[in-house]
DNA sequence: CACTATATTCAACAAGTGTTGAATATGCAA
DNA sequence: TTGCATATTCAACACTTGTTGAATATAGTG
């Protein structure tokens, strides 16, 4: 607004790459790919993004912070007496939740290459850790808040378990929808929230509580 | 054995395939790759298994009936009376744990990619069919049993928590070695077990019960 | 208008891709 | 040994890859 107004073109790049990144891979898609659906030169996202990977975390990045303080200030909002299990799971989920539930095409193309990103040992330790990992520290600290006694170890693994069964849910794969023979759909992110959110505090309060 | 003794190189060709695509997926290896790191020449993939998908396929393959007809015993060996709920989840891990705890790498480079495959919408419709679905509806069939009065989806919802821990815990990012301080390590499958099963069997009870 | 910075296209490069057919090596039966 | 099937290598193919530098268009400013 300010300072630049990104070109059209160029946000067309973005959006085209988070779906094919988000479907198929960093090494599953190219430029040419991306560019031909975009309907722009070959050369202009390197003009714009420099080398592809480059682009790829252009594409990280664009969502992330917005993602990440999110996170932030639901924890902060019920951080003032002592938090309940629930407030804190749902502080690390909703966002998710929310950024599904604007229908935008885009969010749950980004959702589905943070599911990617989480899963890869190398992906995961080259992008989580920019803006990520600081939440999920917090997000720790609110659990240790709430089970004093709990062993670290347990935290940790049970925030593991988080973690994957969220990583599955925004991957979107489909494979629900057949296992239930359409009584459960990988895009009803409600159905997914609902009970997730008992199905995690309940493990909780086995493991640590 | 009786038939066929597979060639010396054609096994290293699997095996270094399992190893790099677990690692870089399925466009981020090229058939040289393989072929340098097995010491083979580039043709003889080709020779032994066809297209460069084939082979894919061939590595995806190769322990995948193992581990579904381990899980396929265990889960009849307990199906005499009425099964614990710890006993279903245990039949459908522990081949798993077991698989990993050969302390082969090649079982660990397989689990990757399999997690790898569960996550991706593409490959998980491609690959996840052919053996393991099977596998996974007479898990549900047994989970039925167990909570009698449950929904369907609330069933299936569960299921897909555990399937997407799992798939995380297989995939052996090494992110909560670092979340943890060093505390946990993705390598320990044992201490990843140990949790996981009451952690599961608490999430659905409250769910499903 | 002219000037300039940005945006976009064009054309091409060197390197790497999967795949193939012919040539050679290897092991095994008669 | 001779034959023969299998295994392996060699050399090359047509095509695609990411990237770049120069050329051209576009938009904003004086």
């Amino acid at each position: 607004m300010t300072k630049k107004d990104k070109s059209e073109k160029s946000e067309r790049i973005l959006d085209v790459a988070e779906e094919l990144f988000a479907l198929h891979g960093f090494d599953g898609v190219t430029i040419r790919q991306i560019s031909n659906r975009a309907k722009v030169d070959v050369a202009l996202a390197n003009y714009h993004f420099g080398k592809k990977l480059d682009l790829f975390h252009a594409v990280f990045d664009r969502r992330a912070e917005l993602l990440s303080s999110s996170r932030r200030e639901l924890l902060q909002a019920s951080s003032g007496k002592k938090q309940t299990l629930e407030q804190i799971i749902e502080a690390f989920l909703l966002p998710l939740k929310m950024a599904q539930q604007t229908g935008d095409p885009g969010w749950k193309n980004y959702l589905a290459l943070l599911a990617n990103v989480m899963i890869s040992p190398l992906w995961s330790k080259a992008m989580m850790g920019k803006v990520y990992d600081i939440r999920v520290e917090e997000f720790i600290t609110a659990l240790k808040g709430a089970f004093p006694k709990a062993k670290e170890e347990d935290i940790h693994w049970c925030y593991h378990y988080v973690s994957g069964a969220l990583a599955l849910t925004l991957a979107q794969t489909g494979r629900i929808d057949k296992l239930s023979g359409g009584k459960c759909l990988s895009s009803d992110f409600d159905a997914a929230y609902e009970r997730m959110i008992p199905f995690i505090a309940a493990g909780f309060r086995e493991v640590c509580g």
